[in-house]
DNA sequence: ATTGATGTAATTTTT
DNA sequence: TTACATCAAT
């Protein structure tokens, strides 16, 4: 079945989509059915007879790889399973952990989420003993995700003249010190945040060419999504994948390039001619989602802006209702008018609440907004915002399960060390830490040798832990992940814990648990899965957003709310953007720089874009800001539209409210750990107790240990430069010890 | 070591 | 306003 693109898309889409062999560079305007040439593209591509194994398309969103594979299967059949599809820190981590070893990473490496770096920073600043006014987290990591975007190594950094003086220009030298720690933590963790994905697939391909021909040669179709929100680390992962075929296409717009501040570097798609001097372009000018009068609109906004492709876009559509702006006294009056303004028109133009997304700069905004709704009973949904695995007990409870697969995962250990509370404090936990940097041990090393340095008081809980996640690796290794998982909700006393607090909040995180093992659940039974392990859930949820999540249990009638980051490739019906107030949009950290302010510009550009019929701005003149009113001024980005398209009017009033809420109940039951004698009781240290030189230790051997007593050697084993012991004790039996700080005198 | 109280700082956007 | 951290008291 042959399928006829001339028919099916306009000449330029046409075109861009029976371009095969060679660069290609698609540049498509807001709403100029992008997605339907992506699609139609690897469908052709398909035809012509690639095989889809070699056809590699990295988006930006899970959601778009979502939408994107559900398109070709639709018009391809179930070829569309086999495109290699996904976001680029999906896809490379997928790649990264069958290649882990070759760059020292275990398989089922930890991928720490933003609040894990964040953390992991905060303890860093602490131990370095620095000011942690001077070295915010979020900065300081800022500055690490920057460099590690641009492929500067902790070495780099610390080298270069230039970085250090801008860091001590900022009064803040020690950056480099926290990155290097940093690293090194994350390393011995066994662990890889976000940007290192990234990172470390580009220290894979450039340490081992064999393992980048071998991609290159199993990618020979590569495109690539939102091609204008791309770093360096993700502009060279691609140029290399393509190096050998040249058969690269990507896909963008500059105008809707919105994560500088995330490192997306607008020159790569600027550029992108120098790397391919063959490069043919195609550019979709033809906006099909919205009416003239928003097309135009937004056109007259993005024209402030200087550095630019030149486009223009155009639509066919009617000219469509003039914008609307909303003047209003106070942020809750801004609530209350955007809701009544949705319900009438959805009353007068018999729409669903689905037609209808509030869009805003901070997701701070969303209360006033959600209030408003609420008392007209308008059913709502938010998207992002923190999302379900962000919730404490969520993490607590994948804490559990990511120690299970990665026992040196130092960020989960920590968070569920003492939760629930086991005795084991601040002070214990400090000294632990403290005892792993000294002797070079990963933190969980040290935990499963507690005994051999401290007392046994206190040493008995923290080696009953280690004992219980040892048993859950066991259990995981033969269970798939919901037995696992349910497992380990119960018998770590989370479930108990939970179940014991009866406030609304206890009743809803006890509920969040039990909907997570749902997840857990269907995922195991999802009849395509094969890998249904532990770790290949935890690698699946890692990468995860609230998006997925939030579409699956859409039911229907309600009307959408994110930040307008988040609706980037969405489209509504009726579109309204709230807070158009200076220092809030354009926000207040982007009005110093020029650049700043054009990536803002760009924002409002997008934001404007979502809509097909309706747009309506609103703003405020005055606003709560930290529980004070404040006032505010319009946003200057209202006096940048073309003023023949805006409608200026006030408004006020709304009728009634309702009451909302309920709570469901459920059991469960709990089973309690086992206790274990630890010390020798008839045994007692003598005075003179002098451990000796054990790297000759031979098995067969015998020893003293201060705690333990006496006993033989059973078993030695030698695991990455660390040796342990197995040794039978005389009076509590047998004892795994790490020799490097195992306290043992040998006897003959 | 755990609890509760008081104080403080924060709001940009996300894979 | 809220969330979090630090501190004092048990």
């Amino acid at each position: 079945m042959a399928l006829d693109y001339n028919k099916l898309l306009n000449p330029s889409q046409a075109a861009a989509v029976l371009q095969i062999d060679g660069p290609c560079m698609i540049i498509a305007g807001a709403g100029s059915g992008k997605t339907r040439v992506l699609t139609y593209r690897i469908a052709n591509l398909l035809e012509q007879g690639v095989d889809p194994f070699n056809i590699l398309a990295l988006t930006f969103t899970n959601k778009a790889a979502k939408e994107m594979r559900a398109r070709i299967e639709k018009v391809v059949g179930p070829d569309a399973k086999n495109v290699w599809m996904g976001t680029f820190h999906s896809v490379f981590a997928k790649i990264l952990r069958s290649e882990a070893d070759k760059i020292g990473f275990p398989r089922h490496f930890t991928i720490y989420d933003t609040q894990d770096s964040k953390t992991l920073v905060t303890q860093i600043v602490k131990e370095l003993d620095l000011d942690d006014k001077l070295y915010k987290p979020s900065m300081v990591l800022g500055r690490i995700s920057a460099a590690k975007n641009k492929l500067i190594s902790v070495q780099q950094y610390v080298n270069d003249p230039v970085i250090r003086q801008d860091d001590e220009a900022a009064l803040r030298p020690k950056i480099g010190a926290i990155y290097q720690q940093y690293a090194s933590r994350c390393f011995k963790a066994g662990a890889m945040d976000f940007d290192d994905l990234l990172f470390n697939t580009n220290v894979l391909f450039k340490d081992h060419p064999d393992v980048l021909n071998k991609y290159q040669n199993i990618f020979k179709y590569v495109m690539v999504d939102e091609y204008q929100d791309t770093n360096y680390s993700q502009y060279l992962i691609t140029r290399k994948l393509a190096a050998k075929e040249r058969n690269i296409c990507v896909v963008g717009d500059d105008a809707q390039s919105i994560y500088a501040f995330r490192g997306a570097d607008i020159t790569n798609i600027l550029n992108f001619e120098k790397d391919y001097p063959e490069l043919q372009v195609f550019k979709l000018e033809q906006n099909y989602r919205s009416t003239k009068n928003i097309v135009k609109a937004a056109n007259s906004v993005i024209k402030n802006n200087k550095a630019q492709l030149r486009k223009d876009v155009f639509s066919d559509n009617e000219d469509g209702t003039l914008i609307e702006v909303i003047k209003a006294a106070s942020d809750n009056e801004e609530g209350k008018l955007v809701a009544n303004s949705i319900y009438e028109d959805k009353m007068n133009h018999h729409l669903s609440y689905d037609n209808f997304a509030i869009l805003y700069r901070t997701n701070a905004q969303s209360r006033a907004m959600e209030e408003a709704l609420r008392k007209l009973n308008i059913k709502y949904k938010i998207v992002g915002g923190l999302s379900f695995y962000q919730r404490k007990e969520i993490k607590d409870l994948v804490a559990y399960l990511r120690l299970t697969v990665n026992h040196n995962d130092e960020q989960a250990l920590r968070r569920v060390i003492n939760y629930p509370k086991r005795g084991i404090g601040d002070t214990t936990i400090s000294k632990l830490i403290n005892t792993a940097e000294e002797s070079n041990h990963t933190m969980w090393e040290v935990v499963s040798n507690a005994n051999s340095f401290l007392t046994a008081r206190i040493a008995n809980p923290i080696e009953t832990f280690a004992e219980q996640i040892k048993s859950y690796a066991v259990l995981a290794a033969k269970e798939d992940a919901f037995e696992a998982a349910k497992f380990i909700a119960k018998n770590s006393g989370m479930i108990e814990e939970l179940y014991a607090d009866k406030s609304i909040e206890g009743l809803s995180r006890y509920e969040n648990i039990q909907e997570l093992l749902n997840g857990v659940k269907a995922y195991t039974e999802d009849p395509e899965r094969e890998d249904k392990s532990l770790a290949s859930f935890l690698q699946d949820i890692a990468l995860v957003t609230d998006a997925d999540t939030k579409d699956a249990k859409d039911d229907g009638e309600s009307v959408t709310m994110m930040t307008i980051h988040s609706a980037k490739g969405l489209e509504f019906r009726n579109v309204y953007i709230v807070g158009m107030e200076e220092n809030l949009f354009p926000s207040q950290m982007m009005i110093t720089s020029r650049a700043d302010l054009e990536e803002e510009r760009r924002l409002f550009y997008v934001a404007i874009t979502r809509a097909e019929k309706k747009l309506t701005l609103s703003y405020a003149t005055s606003r709560y800001q930290w529980g004070n009113l404040r006032s505010c001024e319009k946003s200057r980005f209202l006096d940048e539209i073309d003023p023949q398209f805006v409608d200026f009017k006030f408004s006020s009033a709304g009728p009634g409210e309702s009451p909302f809420g309920h709570v469901v109940e459920r059991r469960s039951n709990l089973i309690p750990p086992a206790p274990r004698k630890m010390v020798a009781k008839g045994y007692t240290p003598p005075a003179d107790f002098q451990p000796s030189d054990t790297s000759n230790l031979q098995t067969g051997q015998r020893v003293e240990h201060p705690k333990f007593g006496f006993g033989k050697v059973t078993k030695l084993e030698v695991q990455q430069g660390s040796t342990k012991a197995i040794i039978d004790f005389e009076e509590v039996g047998e004892k795994t010890l790490l020799l490097s700080f195992a306290k043992l005198r040998v006897l003959s």
